[in-house]
DNA sequence: AAATGTATATCGTATTCCGATATAATATAT
DNA sequence: ATATATTATATCGGAATACGATATACATTT
């Protein structure tokens, strides 16, 4: 068989989302139980673990984000606003814009990253269960 | 160290949060090329990876796709209005509403599916290897 | 049969992403 | 060096969708 697809294959691309959005669903009251828009926790996130300490500019956070340029900047805009995350335009080239994530951020970051690795750790098994169900059939 | 997050912790989620980005994003953009809104593939898709081949109902749908009771049914008249589901009411409990995928429905659902099936076995080394890295550290 | 509970439906609202477009800075070509 | 093209961020109006509050129909309990 080149592809086609199986119950079980259906099966387990829908038990995949099921536990993919229970994660994101979990995430989201996390952030807002923080006082954080999902997204802006993402964002957060996302500068904060950028490879190798570089403060992440707008465009990259679009990309990690995979959302346009222009939101990007929107999100910062409501970020800044209340004090997350500040620009910084880099020197090098006056183009770009640095996110420097503030104290306030950071503070709420590391305690809502506690949470996801906690909640991660229940989770990963049933996304490994369906992902192999997917790829090796059978569960 | 009972928690505590550390660098490397900080990368393994924002990897994370980025392979299921594109993840999702590919997703998106695959539904939407079939002439589906997300959601409503992933409607589809819950009905019809229901456990069992159960007629799933619109309660139980906004359990699996995690949005509220109403936001389901909202979602069912778009996709009922286009002709992928029809509704069907429960012979046993006329109070719930059952879902049947029609075959232009199922039709696009099918092709769909191995498309996320090949695009996950794509990505799932990636999603392995971060919450790998989540747990045991070290990448 | 009255009261309580459950499943679906309706409607106004809010959030957020996007496309189109503008502006500033840099890179390239002549 | 200067005109042109490209890249990065910003602005704004519009569209989609999930939500809370509320209503209705059916079912269960007492």
């Amino acid at each position: 068989m080149q592809q086609g697809i199986s119950d079980g294959d259906y099966e387990a691309l829908a038990d995949f989302r099921y536990a993919l959005r229970r994660f994101l669903r979990f995430s989201e009251q996390a952030a807002r139980r923080a006082g954080l828009a999902p997204t802006q926790h993402q964002a957060l996130l996302a500068a904060r673990g950028f490879a190798g300490h570089k403060c992440i500019t707008v465009g990259e956070l679009a990309e990690r984000l995979q959302i346009k340029p222009n939101s990007a900047v929107e999100l910062v805009d409501r970020m800044e606003k209340q004090g997350f995350v500040r620009r910084q335009t880099s020197t090098e080239d006056k183009r770009r814009v640095q996110i420097v994530v503030t104290n306030e951020g950071e503070k709420l970051l590391e305690s809502l990253s506690e949470a996801h690795k906690t909640e991660l750790a229940q989770l990963a098994p049933e996304l490994r269960r369906t992902l192999a169900m997917l790829q090796h059939g059978q569960g």
